[in-house]
DNA sequence: AGATTAGCGTGCGCGGGGCACGCTTTCCCT
DNA sequence: AGGGAAAGCGTGCCCCGCGCACGCTAATCT
């Protein structure tokens, strides 16, 4: 008891993530980007932005999903030419999904918004406090409960 | 471009939203816990222990879904224990959603476990630098992109 | 070479979510 | 005071997303 910090940081983590889903962030920043893009193609686009071009079932382990639910959401994205396949040229089973320019914009656009969102809202803040923040929030998340690679 | 801050905050951001969903956190925290509990009815039994009883319509704005949504989740842990249907006193329409003693327990469990993995991960961290993130992660709540009341 | 493994797309069944309906109670306005 | 709008509830219905199982092809192992 003579340390509350585990149980504030644990307050402040699920008001977070509730105000997230709550809010549907996802479905908000994605909001009007263009045809098939939503709160559910977004992370195919981020995740192939992030790692280069995949093939759907080490696309599925990276984010999180069920290697049919990678394919038929990248359907719809590849269908509004966001996303391109391509056979491996190092396997023959395999397919590569991997972004359009198109798909590239829309990434960093999202991201752009998200980031002038975070700029405004700490626009009264002290820099060095921001920076501070941004420092520690990083160093959480490398270490903390939400481990790099569970697997 | 002479300050990052923005991205480095929106990129750790993303990758906390990405993890909590990937790692499937609410799950992960809690599993086992008793028939009727899982990600998709804690929600509520979190929602009821900050807010005390409510209405379903009520409850459904808090958490941020529809109104039959909730009444549906709640017949669940209603039939598991976890919660209780009372008829408004001040209103006939309404019908009050309570935690029972067990639900109580149950987020009070969740809570503790969360804030065990946080502190443990925190372990390595000088106090000074845990008491700063929680601060500032507090104030970033407070101020941030996810106001607390947009509607 | 034959067998096993890993990749892909698709058909199918299940489960959750939202809309619309019918009902009751409250509220408001004349 | 009384009657119509509004707000609450639960449920039936339909749509959609997801995961499993299947059949197929290509790579890998013995």
């Amino acid at each position: 008891m003579t340390d509350t910090t585990g149980q504030d940081i644990a307050e402040a983590l699920g008001l977070l993530l509730r105000r997230s889903t709550r809010t549907n962030l996802h479905a908000r920043l994605t909001e009007g980007l263009g045809e098939g893009v939503d709160d559910l193609t977004y992370p195919l686009l981020s995740g192939l932005a992030r790692t280069g071009p995949l093939s759907a079932a080490d696309l599925g382990r990276e984010i999180g999903l069920d290697r049919t639910t990678v394919t038929r959401r990248a359907d719809r994205l590849e269908r509004t030419g966001l996303l391109e396949r391509h056979p491996d040229p190092a396997d023959g089973r395999a397919t590569l999904l991997a972004l359009t320019d198109d798909g590239h914009d829309i990434v960093a656009v999202t991201r752009r918004r998200l980031a002038a969102d975070i700029e405004t809202s700490l626009a009264g803040w002290p820099p060095a406090d921001a920076r501070t923040f941004a420092r520690l929030l990083r160093r959480f998340l490398d270490e903390g409960p939400f481990a790099p690679d569970r697997d």
